[in-house]
DNA sequence: GATGAATGAGCGTTCATTCAT
DNA sequence: TATGAATGAACGCTCATTCAT
């Protein structure tokens, strides 16, 4: 029991370290890098300012440690995606529902978005590594599964940047989710088929023969 | 000579809001609003900071007036779509070319996306501002055209929220603009040929007959 | 008709610096020295600050030149008194009366009062003039009547500092007129009435023989 | 030895408050609330200005604080005048003396009054306060003597308002010293001895038979 | 490790004062 | 004489950071 106990207390103290990023998060969401105070912070945790000096060095290495610790486990977000059956058509319309999946129901990856946007001029190397790992990533799996379904004579030989295009509607309902998420209800449903909807056969009236 | 410089001194007078408006637009763009010293505003102008007091209240109406100032002419933006000649196909097209032209040559409007994302939770009136000025006539104006087109029976009946789906690749377009700018290049005529491309044909390969 | 005008507008030029003059009273009355801002004195003029600094050297300049103002008017304040008639004890009573009554009818001298508290130790000139136009002519008039009464044997021979203890409770009331007047009400009457009679009477029994 | 520097320690701790409103009683006497700067009291204490901030919420909070701190222990100022033993007239004149004694003692008390006059409008509080715990126990307990006095025979039967006209004169003195203690000087035995003669005696000479 | 008192640099804002018109 | 735009010194207040305990 003293056993289970200290083990308790010093995990507590290992989990000190996440405790503060992940109130970092939260406070830095809520008001910005700038505006965010390190008390606050750490009476998020229930700790005091000098506590998170402590582990770590300045608000600036806090901030940054945390967009590691928010942006890390994004890294493998999409290998769902590599493990997809069926025609191209289909996993191609099952990668979309999961990217939107994904963006619902990951907060941190949608505020990472706004931290690159907002703060992306104090602090660079977000803008990349947000490409890195995520932008990135999404556009060559789309681009791979498109290349597929062409080889497979599915789809058609199409332009240059086109998965640009495929996977825009996604990031344009990222930032709507951002920006009025709690202004204005967005029907995922009903965009989530309009997307697959346009993707897969455009507006064009085809004209059978 | 004399009437030079009288209108000079006047016009001096009646430009300095608009002067310190434009300056601030510069620095809460490359520092947020927090971050933003009213005195660097002022030297901006060249003026120091009691004069920027003179003329606004204080750092947040400032702000405020900021906005307004720059999203003011933006309510037309749009305006020129509305005398578009052709068939729908051509006239989609031509509305989407004009989208992104409008995107590219308008750093103010970009902008104004960032403030949306990074100030929206300290100025909630911006996000509603920039709806209503800029997506809702945006997807409203892309409704109509994909209307008539329907009408027209040069589109299929597509499905509700499919306007969100064909404008979203120019709003992407928008943020990683605003993102990667000035770190990474964006092929716009590709980027906009793909668009167009996916709006008309979709992906799916058509089988004669 | 334009002399008249002309005159008037003159006139009104001549009366400048006494409107500024009252007008810094009254801000200087409600605010104190330091908080009253000079453009509300103009404003109460109607005119614009500038227009102060015409009159003006500078706000210290303003405040003495409205003390004296206000002080001057005060220095025959007390000449009414010289005239009185009848007994030596009817000469104090009307005295003590006209006392009460100055108190009570000039505002002036009891706001001067409050600069001589608040301001004194900014201003150490208006407390000696305080003393040398009101208080050291209130007492001198006061001991003369005194000397008199007990020349012609209407009063008792008194100690040194005896007019002090006769003037004191007008000066206190003075105070709390200053102090209470808006919030309290003081009941004059009642007031002069104790005064008069402790000042005349005494408060031990008179044991016959 | 350990114990007197760890004592000190946390003593220091402990009295800063104090020290600080002790500071700040200094620094608002001598030039007023709004002259007062923040930094000027904290370098009376030998801190710097951000150490006000860590004990009170802003100069204003700071200012009631202080008030609070010197017009607290005025609360039983008056407590040792009921003691008195003798004659009512004893009493009478013991008391009057108490008070002067008081009035000379006690320099918060002064001030306060100061205070009272001209922060009066600001901290429209303290005003009520110093009636409550200041001038209305005065009175009150001046009357009590008065009407003992009468029941027992040694007074004549005063008219109303007559405690204010007894006690006037240590108020008026009160104010004297406020005024002009560091330009002249009282004499106070002088001015006392012809209060309590006042008050006991009158002015009018007394015709034996 | 944790605390929180103390620091001090920094910024928003005010306002007396100036001066060109 | 009157204006009011502009200045700049000053001050209230905040907060990241330090350090003795």
């Amino acid at each position: 029991m003293t056993d289970l106990k200290k083990m308790t207390r010093a995990e507590q103290k290992a989990r000190r370290p996440v405790q503060i990023l992940d109130a970092a998060f939260e406070e830095f969401v809520e008001r910005g890098y700038v505006a965010t105070r390190v008390e606050d912070i750490a009476s998020r945790v229930g700790v005091t300012k000098g506590t998170v000096y402590v582990y770590f060095e300045n608000k600036e290495q806090l901030f940054e440690a945390m967009i590691r610790h928010i942006s890390g486990p994004l890294e493998n977000l999409l290998a769902s995606a590599n493990e997809l059956k069926g025609t191209a058509t289909e996993r191609l319309q099952q990668n979309i529902d999961l990217i939107y999946d994904l963006i619902i129901r990951d907060r941190k990856l949608r505020e990472l978005m706004r931290f690159v946007i907002a703060e992306g001029t104090r602090f660079p190397q977000i803008v990349d590594r947000h490409h890195d790992i995520f932008i990135d990533p999404l556009e060559r799996q789309m681009q791979s599964l498109i290349d597929e379904g062409v080889k497979l004579g599915e789809f058609r030989q199409a332009p240059a940047a086109f998965c640009d295009a495929v996977v825009a509607p996604a990031i344009a309902f990222l930032f709507f989710k951002l920006l009025f998420d709690e202004r204005r209800t967005l029907d995922k449903a009903s965009y989530v088929k309009a997307h697959i909807d346009l993707v897969l056969h455009g507006l064009v009236e085809r004209h059978p023969g």
